[in-house]
This record gives C-alpha cells, structure tokens and sequence, in this order.
DNA sequence: TTGTAAGCGTTATCAC
DNA sequence: GTGATAACGCTTACAA
C-alpha cells in the first residue's frame, strides 16, 4: 500500500495525498477528509526510506557512549532517547568500547547512517590531554553534521558541550576533606579521560592551597570493580592514606568494602567520597558521601541546544553546569 | 557525491558501480580496481536511504525495553547491541515505559521504521496473566516483522521466545530455604509480569511440596527502590519472617538495609535471596546470595536465532534457559 | 564482463 | 486547490 494506491482509492493526485500527510494548508477540507479515511482503512504508513531519499534525513539521533551497561551512560542514553522520541526523533545507539580504533570506527559508521546530529556521552570521547590529536576524528564528522558532547569538552566548529564543572567539584569536595583533618587523600580513578584529568586537577589544586604535598603513590589507578578495587587496597599494605576520594561510586564502594574489612571506621578513620551519586552509593554501608554530576541537567541542556540548533537557531558552543556534593555517612564534614 | 560521479569519474556505468560496492563476482579484477580507487579518492559512501529504498531494509533491527537506566534491561541492550554491530546491523532503541498503552505507541512507531526484527526486552511485553488480551499489539507487529522476546513468553507466528526457568530457580531456592529451617519466607516482587508470575508459582510451589502453608500477608508488592524497601519493612511490624526471597536485587538490598537496621543477624536472623546477580548483589553488606537469570545467554540466543531466521533458515520458537545461583552471604545453605 | 533502463515511494516544482 | 512530472540514489533484471 503506497502513496499511488491511496491516490487512486481517494480519487485524487499523488500530490495531494502527499499534502494531506504532511499537512500542508493548500487541500480542501473536504479532499483532505476523504484521503483521511482511506488512508486510515487501508492503514497507510508512508515509506521512510524513500521519503529520507527525498528530504535527505530521517529525524535520526545517533547517540555513541563507550558501553551502556555503565549505568552512568545508561541513565544518560535513557534521558536522552526520551526527550528526542518527544520531539520526534529516533535514536540509533552504537556502543563504541574504549579504544581509539573502536571509537573511530563507531563514529565512521554511524555517519554513513545520515543521522541528522550525533550525540558522544563520556568523557572519553574528549580524548586525552597527553594525545590532543586523538580528537580529530570527531572534528572530521562535524564537517558533516552538528556533534553534542555529553561531559566532555573539545573546540571546533559545530561541536557543542555539555559538561559538568568536576575541577570545581572535586576541589571543593577534597578541601573539606582536608578541613575536616585528613591530610593523605587516597586519589582512584579508572579513566585518563577529559573528565578524569579534570578530576585530577581539582584534587591536586586542593591540596596545593592547603600546603599538602601532592604524593604520587596516593594517586591510584585502577579498575571500576569492586572487588577489584578492594582487593588492592587490602594488598597495598605501605600505602598509608586516612581518606579516599574516587572517582567514581564503584571504586568508593571498593574502598568502604575494604574499610569494612580492616575493620576500620567509616568515617573517623577512613573517610569515603565517591562520584555520580548512582544507586551504588545507597547501596553499601555506610552509605556513600558522593559528587551529583547531574547527567540528568547535561542530557536535558543537550537536547534543547540540539533542537534549537536544527531549527537554526544559535546555540552556545559550551555550556559548564555545576556539580553538586550529597552528603551521606562516609565523610564527617 | 553519488553513484552515478564515481561511475562517470571511473568510466563505467553506475551498475558496475554497484556491482563493486555490493562485492559482485561478475566484475573484472581490473575495473574494480579502478573503481574502488575512484570511491576511496571520493571517499564515497553509499546512500543508505535510496539503498534502503530499493531494498525496503536498511539492515536495522528495534531495541524495545521499558527503561535503559535499569541495570538489567541496559545489560541487554549492551549485548544485543554489540553482536548486532557485529553482524552489520543497526539498532534503534525504543523505551517504551511500562503502561499498556506507551507500550503500544511505541510498537507502533517502531514498526513504521521498517525495522528488519524486533526484540523487546523484558517479561513486561509478555502480558500479565490477569489480561491476557494485552499481547494482541505484539502479535500485529508479526504480520510484518519477526519479533524476539526476551525473558518473555507469547505464543504465535513469528513470534521467538528466549526466556529463563524463573519458576523453577526460584522453586529451588526457596527449597533450600525452606530445607535449611526456614518457614516463613517473605516474597516481595514489584511487578506482575509473566516473569514476576513465574516466580510466584515457583514459590508457592516450594511451599506446597514442603507443607507450609502459602500466607497472602508474606507476598508484599513494593517498588525496586532500596529505600522505598528498607521502610517499608521497618514500618510493618506485625509482620513475621525469618527469611526474604526477592524478584529483584535492588529489593533484596532493601532487606538487607533493613536487616542491618534493625540489627538482625543475617543471614542466622534473617535469610536473603536476590535475583539478577546484578552488581548491587556485591554492594551490600553482607553480599546477596543472588539467582543469575544470564541474560547475557538469553541475549546470545536471540541473536543466534534471529540471524538464521533472516536467513532464511528455521529456528525454535521457545528456548527456554537455567538460571544459575550464585550463593554468598545471606544465605547458610 | 558491462551497460541500459525500470523500478523503489516519496517530496517539490511547476503548471493549470 | 489540484495534478503532472522531475528529482532523490540506489539495485537489478535484461540486453548486449
């Protein structure tokens, strides 16, 4: 059943079928009414492809996060995909993994789908400060259509950012830690992303305006697992550190894991501050003092912007938006 | 930059053009040479709309689930998402929520994509007992496609069921349970999907084949809120068990929340049994003892079969899974 | 092995 | 207001 069939059921021109789907003013109530219904008995449903042929689109999203299985990208896919099925848009999602390749790769092949804009949700997608060309590729896919970032944050023409402030975050985050009396802030994190050296800097800057010395073997790199993280921190036994920062809920939850099995007191004697305030960080006990990096605000910003931009309009190429500390029981400030 | 460019620039015609981007034997060595060189120079690619259009598919298959952010659904999503790629395909994500009619709207809408398949993840789209017209909106979406549920159960054709022994996994936990000196065990699930029926029977089942009676007070209906858990147990006071089976982790880690609370003993006092062997099952203190549903086979199967089916080849229309438990803290059986 | 030409189902641009 | 008709860019018989 295509456009021809309804046409000549309706008794009028391909054209005025067409009009009458998309709306147009210039039909007849009374054409209008008849090809209505036929196309409601028949139950026509225009092609799509061969109208994406005609307009060069098909209201497609492409969203690439690294692995929805994260439940910080999952939550993020989820707001996103609700907000552009609103609007009308569909999400085509590619799960990229981490590598350069692989990411390159994931980019190359959503683009020969004629998304009408693409969306990158992590920080990995900025590439790292010590590689500043790895971000190449992304700029090469602006040549065709308009790049969202979600936290992450690169220059160029038709990129735009949304991220959330975490240099800030975790500085002051780790100034009350240190006010509070801890003077060896165990640093974890997983990542050498955007965000994560980001992250980095607020902790280091932290501890510089306080006269800290900023200790290398305190700065840890490791694996957002659990049991992973717990198990070195029970293994390391010279590292000595009265508080840990992570910089993400998983590995602070390793960290109380192992508290919990030193036996050593949440917060007096290790004090805890995770990241993303997930369902992890009420999971545990005690519960998680974590930083809100409100995915929620950066996905709904986005998707404004993006709107606006297809529309026209003009947008801010970035947008910085704050974090936010919830205090639960892992921290006595 | 279109076929009929890199045909002129070539010194061919557009067939053979196609030819060499589709990998057609029926081209010389040579002319293929020079038109791949042709396309790379352009770096041309295909219009996947008009390919589309001649083809009526764009090698696209539906994601359908009630919510991304959900650990379990996003798992699925991950898996399927990565096999597909794998296998050439695209996916496009719906959420659809939970309520019947969103339920609908967007198998509506996802079938007007000309999607190649569609999975829908999740026992929610297998209808509830109580209403068993509510699948009719699956079995329309046959008519034109094939459609695989996972963790979901409907018969009819063109329909592809992968779904794991919930009723007797749970039948056998609360078994042990029972057999290690447990009598009253409190059920507490957040749905009345087919699944979350499966698991009902599997624990009135125990009950019955161990002689203790099936109390309606000890199946509590709640939300998959840890917290939302935690108090309503604290709240009901009258109420007695010695043990927990839960149709979700998150719900188990409310009870675990309110174990430690209360400051009962677990599992001596009070016995937990989670479902999903998701992360949360590793949170908590002490950690769940947990039934794994292994979606990621669920999630394997499916695409095995879909793959063959669009192959043309023939494949079961139920497959139904063991569930695996994992045993750790809150259980002494 | 290669080319010609007829679809595929729309939208858009003209006329009328 | 409505109707022809030409794009849109590809695949695929059918011819050569």
């Amino acid at each position: 059943m295509n456009i021809y069939d309804i046409a000549e059921l309706a008794g009028v021109s391909i054209a005025t079928v067409s009009r009458v789907v998309n709306g147009s003013p210039r039909v007849s109530e009374k054409t209008k009414r008849r090809v209505l219904s036929v196309m409601e008995e028949n139950n026509y449903t225009p092609n799509v492809f061969a109208r994406g042929l005609g307009l060069d689109s098909m209201q497609t999203i492409g969203i690439i996060c690294p692995d929805v299985a994260d439940v910080y990208m999952a939550s993020a896919v989820a707001i996103l995909e609700r907000r552009l099925k609103d609007y009308g848009y569909d999400c085509i999602l590619y799960c990229s993994s981490h590598g350069q390749e692989k990411k390159e790769k994931a980019l190359e092949l959503i683009i020969k789908k004629r998304i009408d804009a693409l969306v990158l949700v992590g920080s990995t997608y900025a590439g790292r400060s010590s590689e500043c060309e790895s971000a190449d590729y992304i700029r090469r896919a602006t040549e065709t259509i308009p790049v969202f970032l979600i936290n992450g944050r690169i220059s160029g023409n038709n990129i735009y950012c949304v991220y959330s402030k975490d240099e800030e975050a975790v500085h002051d985050a780790v100034s009350k830690l240190v006010e509070s009396g801890r003077q060896r802030v165990l640093f974890l994190t997983d990542s050498r992303s955007y965000s994560a050296v980001q992250k980095m800097e607020g902790y280091e800057r932290a501890l510089r305006e306080h006269g800290i010395p900023i200790r290398g073997e305190l700065k840890l790199h490791t694996k957002n697992q659990i049991h992973y993280v717990r198990d070195i921190l029970l293994s390391t036994r010279t590292l000595k550190y009265d508080s840990v920062f992570a910089t993400d809920d998983v590995m602070a939850v390793g960290a109380v894991k192992y508290a919990n099995a030193k036996g050593l007191k949440i917060p007096e004697e290790l004090s805890i501050i995770g990241y993303n305030n997930s369902e992890y960080s009420v999971c545990c006990e005690p519960e998680l003092t974590t930083i809100d990096n409100t995915v929620e605000r950066l996905c709904n910003i986005t998707i404004d912007n993006m709107m606006k931009l297809l529309k026209g309009e003009k947008v801010p190429e970035e947008v910085p938006v704050e974090c936010v500390l919830v205090k639960r029981c892992t921290t006595d400030f």
